[in-house]
RNA sequence: GGGCGAUUAGCUCAGCUGGUAGAGCAUCCGGUUUACAUCCGGAAGGUCGGCGGUUCGAUCCCGUCAUCGCCCACCA
């Protein structure tokens, strides 16, 4: 029997375990026949831990996992870790801080094992997490981006993208991160607004007394650095001064006036000063005019030796202040102005990042991006919700060169050799390199491996082949590539989609997925984004902790409209809890009901029409269902089953139930408990992509025939249930039951009938059809609206003092003579006959119009003949009833 | 500067191909109806941001304005 409280914590670790050592979650094997279905999860970094958008995210990637499995396909779920090599850094380095010593002090190959030490002992954290999600991945082919054969896909992808040009190196300005010490790409640096000031400063001028050009910066300790000053070449104020010098304070120098496009007239004074080492555009004016570019920096953004003495050693801010203060006791600040102005910051290091002249290594993106660009605009690549193409396009057609080496230590080192002269020798190996260089030097040298690793997103870029066994040619890669969809949020587009579409089309030749369904971001209840600094972090594991995992998931699902923000809240989630208990009762209910699934039952046999038509309502909420997730619609999927199974199954079908079970008519009885086990063991099917652990648990409970499963759930097959079980008489006939029901209750409340009284009902003046149906139901509408007796008669044999309740064609009449104030019944009618008479206009006014009448489909006019008819039909006896009333 | 999205009930949001606007929460009234108070029954609440246009008909399509949010680029 089942417990009376339905408990998720014991619930959720039994099953998850069943579920692991049954083998479940395992591609292959007996289903390798199978049409294979197939989703690589986006790795969560190796420090990670569980956050509200994996919740989220995971939670989608195994609905949709789950329910193709159960169609009997071959779903693998690919799960994997990523190295995440800053991160990762990040936290052994701090480790290392906190003991006193440093990464540079213990060196690379020590360090390196330290880093390994701390991933297996901490890494498979968020694993753990994920399981607790319910997340059904094939864990026996859990991947990491550093592991062998990925490591090998990564060297391998590499040297072919040398050797066929699209890796190159190249020596210009990279964003570079002084505190991590290191290149990042253009993604990773975030623009922050900054309160501060625009100095504007006198640049004498070589030759001429007294003269001076002025230029404005944010940035006055680059001007150590300036090999320029550029004007535009038809701004007339400096047209005579091109050509000639300007003698560069503080650094002593003679740097040239240049006419330049870039030189702006209406910005700031018009003249520019060039710093061409540290700044973007700086950069392109000095390639133009063949400047010196002079780096005043080195590695940590303190001023280097090729800065004037006095400033050398100097961190870049304290330079700032000394070079203002300097030029202020030369006289040559001219004025100040107060200026707010962003300010790239690194986002992993979080200091102002400095665009820093060195030698990278670069991916030719823009000529890998084109078969990616194609791919989306002939539709083998298809967004969900679509917008999120035009975002893909956007950023592809503008993509630039992608600076891929680091700085770092942990990941994957650049197969990249020198020989003595500096030659570059990339291979597979390093014995490779040593025979190519061999052939190259004549003779064996010396090779030098360079340093640097490979951006982590390299290797990401690979995973949905590299996981699969790439570049092996392995069954797997047969059969799962390419996948089917790709869930995620935007904020990867760029840094993972994009790269993922080039590298796979690359290699593979083919699209790594069909689909890409991109969801929204998680806010808090007020809409903002969660941080850990604003203390706002919604921690998933607590909420299963509070809810169980199931509220969680369902929650999530619902929430999940394309598009939108998800603001989530506790208070939501405990709605979710609410269904789940809900459903825990409904197969209490059964279960004491005696309510056995039979695996004999045909539920075409069902002659009862209750019983028919819960059948079919199950049938329409099945195909909801299938159409919610083949849409990745997955909050009308989840709203689907909710409405079903509350408010039908539950409100409506186990009430009506009640009084059949409680008869004496052994077939109608047999028929219902059999019925309503078929349907509830089929809601439970229905539900389990995204209620997996209360669906399983209750399917093993609820036994058939009162012998175990045959199958747990999560590999039951999935229901196909056939149209024609949908009976549209049966349908006809209890809307008319329901409506009468409400229709006494809404009347009872509103005349505050008290609860517990029962009442006569009089139905007066009902066809045949009605009578019957009235006859036919007779228990149930007893039971539900709190009836005493039920009669019938002719129209407008009201007896006197009765409350008067249009029912379609008929009055029902309730008999509450004492009970009923007369003027609250009068002003009662007389609301609902304005209320019809405002239908009743409108809808006149409508069929009058002969453009309407002309131009409508036939099928629409006639659905507005009809309304008319009926609500011309309603006000009728309304108008009779209230006649009646006053004959009183 | 370029792009994208949003504006619907007190709150959070659905509303997919134009044809009588929905849910959850909150509110109010009433409930010991033998699965469930994490519940049951009932009610109230909306000129679908403004203005134009297309259409027989617009919450939905187009234009425009306003407000809010996000992304990209730039910022001497």
């Amino acid at each position: 029997m089942l417990d009376k409280t339905y408990r998720p914590e014991e619930v959720e670790a039994k099953q998850y375990a069943q579920w692991e050592e049954s083998g479940a979650f395992a591609a292959g094997g007996q289903r390798s026949n199978a049409d294979p279905y197939t989703i690589v999860i986006p790795p969560p970094n190796v420090t990670g831990s569980l956050h509200m958008g994996h919740a989220l995210d995971y939670t989608l990637q195994d609905i949709l996992i789950r329910r193709e499995r159960m169609r009997g396909r071959d779903a693998l779920w690919q799960p994997g870790t990523d190295h995440a090599g800053i991160a990762t850094q990040m936290v052994v380095e701090r480790e290392l801080e906190a003991a006193g010593t440093s990464r540079k002090e213990v060196g690379r190959a020590a360090f390196l094992d330290k880093v390994w030490d701390w991933k297996a002992q901490y890494g498979g954290i968020i694993t753990q997490q994920l399981r607790r999600l319910g997340s059904s991945c094939d864990w026996s082919r859990e991947r990491f981006t550093m592991d062998e054969g990925l490591s090998r896909a990564v060297t391998k992808v590499f040297v072919e993208l040398y050797k066929q040009g699209l890796i190159y190196k190249d020596k210009r300005l990279v964003n570079w991160d002084p505190k991590l010490q290191t290149a990042i790409s253009d993604l990773e640096v975030q623009q922050t607004e900054v309160d501060g000031h625009l100095w504007y400063f006198n640049y004498p001028i070589e030759g001429i007394e007294n003269k001076y050009i002025t230029v404005a910066t944010t940035r006055p300790e680059t001007m150590l650095g300036d090999t320029a000053v550029a004007v535009h070449p038809d701004d007339d104020r400096y047209r005579d001064l091109v050509g000639k010098h300007v003698a560069l304070p503080l650094a002593n120098r003679r740097i040239p006036i240049v006419a330049d496009e870039y030189a702006d007239p209406a910005q700031g004074s018009g003249a520019v000063k060039i710093t061409p080492a540290h700044d973007f555009n700086d950069f392109e004016v000095g390639r133009r005019h063949e400047l010196e570019m002079v780096n005043i920096f080195d590695e940590s953004a303190r001023l280097n030796e090729n800065a004037p003495e006095a400033y050398r050693g100097l961190d870049r801010f304290e330079a700032r202040k000394r070079v203002v203060a300097d030029l202020e006791a030369l006289g040559l600040v001219d004025r100040v102005e107060q200026q707010t102005h962003s300010i790239p910051y690194g986002d992993r290091g979080g200091v102002p990042i400095e665009p820093f002249l060195t030698d990278q290594w670069y991916a030719d993106a823009a000529t890998l991006a084109k078969p990616a660009i194609a791919a989306v605009e002939e539709g083998r690549t298809r967004f969900v919700p679509e917008h999120w193409t035009k975002t893909y396009f956007e950023w592809m057609r503008n993509i630039q060169p992608w600076c891929i080496s680091r700085q770092l230590w942990w990941g994957h080192q650049i197969p990249a050799w020198y020989g003595p002269d500096g030659s570059v020798f990339v291979e597979e190996s390093e014995e490779a390199a040593a025979e190519s260089a061999a052939a190259h030097y004549g003779e064996r040298v010396t090779l030098t491996r360079d340093d640097d690793v490979l951006d982590t997103w390299f290797s990401s870029g690979l995973w949905p082949f590299s996981t699969l066994g790439w570049p092996d040619e392995t069954p797997e890669i047969e059969r799962h590539y390419p996948t089917d969809v790709l869930v995620t949020g935007f904020d990867i587009i760029f840094f993972w989609i994009a790269r993922m579409m080039m590298m796979g089309l690359h290699f593979m030749g083919e699209v790594p997925f069909h689909t890409v369904y991109i969801h929204a971001l998680i806010r808090d209840a007020r809409g903002q984004k969660m941080s850990k600094s604003k203390g706002n972090v919604i921690d998933p594991l607590e909420l299963i902790d509070e809810y169980g995992c199931d509220a969680l998931r369902f929650t999530l699902a619902s929430l999940a409209a394309p598009g939108r923000d998800i603001k989530l809240s506790g208070e939501r989630v405990a709605g979710g809890r609410n269904f789940a208990t809900k459903l825990w009762n409904a197969a209490r209910f059964c279960q004491l009901n005696g309510c056995v699934p039979q695996s004999e039952f045909d539920p075409a046999s069902a002659k009862e029409t209750v019983n028919r038509w819960i059948i079919g309502e199950l049938v329409g909420c099945a195909d909801q269902l299938t159409q919610a997730l083949d849409a990745y619609r997955f909050n009308e999927a989840a709203n689907a089953l909710y409405q079903f199974t509350w408010g039908t199954f539950c409100d409506w079908y186990l009430e009506f139930a009640k009084p059949l079970l409680a008869g004496d008519d052994e077939r109608v009885k047999a028929e219902t408990r059999s019925t309503a086990a078929f349907v509830l063991d089929h809601t439970l099917k229905l539900l389990h992509p995204i209620m997996p652990f209360i669906s399983e648990e209750l399917w093993e409970q609820l036994c058939v025939d009162g012998a175990a499963r045959e199958t747990p759930l999560i590999i039951a097959e999935w229901p196909q249930l056939d149209a024609a079980l949908i009976d549209r008489a049966a349908e006809a006939e209890m809307r008319w039951v329901v409506g009468l029901i409400q229709g006494i209750r809404s009347v009872r409340s509103e005349m505050n009938v008290p609860p517990a009284a029962k009442m006569p009902l009089l139905l007066l003046g009902a066809s045949a059809e009605n009578q019957e149906r009235l006859a036919a139901h007779r228990d149930l509408i007893m039971r539900l609206a709190r009836l005493d007796s039920i009669g019938t008669g002719a129209a407008g044999a009201v007896p006197p003092g009765s409350v008067q309740l249009v029912h379609d064609e008929a009055i029902a009449a309730l008999p509450l003579t004492g009970l009923v104030d007369i003027t609250q019944e009068k002003s009662r009618l007389v609301r609902e006959v304005a209320r019809a008479e405002d239908e009743i206009n409108k809808l006149e006014k409508k069929l009058a119009n002969k453009d309407f009448i002309a131009k409508a489909p036939a099928e629409v006019v006639e659905d507005q003949r009809e309304y008319l008819n009926e609500a011309q039909a309603q006000r009728a006896k309304l108008g009779e009833a209230l006649e009646r009333l006053a004959g009183v």
